[in-house]
DNA sequence: TGTACATCAGTGAACGCGCGTTCACTGATGTAC
DNA sequence: TGTACATCAGTGAACGCGCGTTCACTGATGTAC
């Protein structure tokens, strides 16, 4: 083989993700912006200083999470926007995999959620970048369905935009079912909400025009 | 007269809105989670003790501070979704008045749109219970449109859901507007892709039915 | 109006605690020969 | 393969600091008569 790690680098790595993954779980109670060092090698059972070898700060910690919350979402938002069959099923589908995205990610999606407008700078800042990138790709994939024939760049980005923060939107509703006593009732009630806002985004796509 | 307060009272409500008007300014760089109730009696200048005689702690101010912030939307939103002249009228005018209630409150804008994911559960909840609230607004000054006839209380409410979220989502893009060196510039996109947004939410709208 | 007592917003000292950061270190892993 | 040295991820003690909370207090304001 190529290129095997040495020890030395597998293990590195295997503590600097046991540091992403004891942070987001303690996230899921608090903001970035109060997230202490200490608390987070304390969860991990390493020495506070180890924490120094794999990041500058919390804020330097945060935006290595993007990449990681971000990345789990390209695949999803590709299938979720791929053309398919007619409108309506792609709708129906595009719901339920965001619904199963949160399930399968839920710390991942709060995470998200909550610094997207948070009080770090960076991460707000990766947060934004990566957002519009994904918007790029939706705008790439929408420009490819017959339905956008006659629609200028400007407008298929600002429809891309729409369908993402209308993603976040329905993804942050499908969170706080999560945390309902009524968990199967309300991500049904949030199903059917989601589903109808973006038939109507769908509707007026399909008459923006003429 | 016949309820003047006394002047205990009356100081006591100054000292009060100080403490909220600190926490604000510096909740412009940081989120409440990470507030410090000695951080916000220094900034007023009196004794960190004096922060009990008015709030049991930082996240109490903070529901304080939503009902403050969420306040001043009320007659703003009434506004922004009155029937007017022609629906394109309309529109035009509730991006700018989004825009200028952005200029006149950009801290609580922030802190709402901050707080509504943020690490604080009863400023959460708070904030969700607003915002339905309001939902519910926009639902009654919907259904008293002729375009409404034939809609029935739950799409109405999903519009309404629809409208408001797409207004925080305005009103966020105009905040990062006012942190940008390009300023007026970046405004006049932002107005321009909110209004567009806007009209295709509208667009869908009247063609929703049939 | 004047007096005597009650209320209570704001004070200031004190506490124990966990924080971020520094530093010299250890010992397993990596490398050169 | 074996040896001698270099690297460097993780350690543990120490630091100064600001935190939230307690407590008994002060003195201006309020109230009863």
């Amino acid at each position: 083989m190529s290129h095997t790690l040495g020890i030395r680098q597998v293990q590195k790595q295997k503590t600097r993700q046991a540091l992403l993954d004891a942070a987001l779980g303690l996230l899921e109670e608090q903001s970035l912006s109060s997230l202490g060092l200490r608390e987070v090698t304390r969860a991990v059972g390493v020495a506070p200083t180890a924490f120094y070898r794999h990041f500058r700060s919390t804020a330097d910690l945060g935006v290595a999470l993007v990449e990681e919350a971000l990345g789990s979402l390209h695949p999803m938002i590709r299938q979720t926007v791929a053309t398919a069959e007619d409108s309506d099923q792609r709708i129906v589908r595009a719901v339920r995999l965001i619904a199963d995205h949160v399930d399968a990610h839920p710390a991942h999606v709060r995470f998200l959620a909550r610094e997207r407008h948070g009080g770090v700078q960076p991460v707000r800042e990766a947060i934004r970048d990566q957002l519009a990138r994904f918007a790029e790709e939706v705008k790439a994939e929408l420009a490819k369905d017959p339905e956008s024939s006659g629609w200028n760049d400007s407008d298929l980005l600002m429809l891309a935009h729409l369908y993402v923060d209308q993603m976040l939107i329905t993804a942050s509703l499908f969170l706080e079912a999560l945390e309902t006593s009524d968990d199967e009732h309300e991500r049904e009630r949030v199903t059917r909400l989601a589903t109808r806002q973006m038939r109507l985004i769908s509707v007026g796509r399909r008459h923006w025009l003429g």
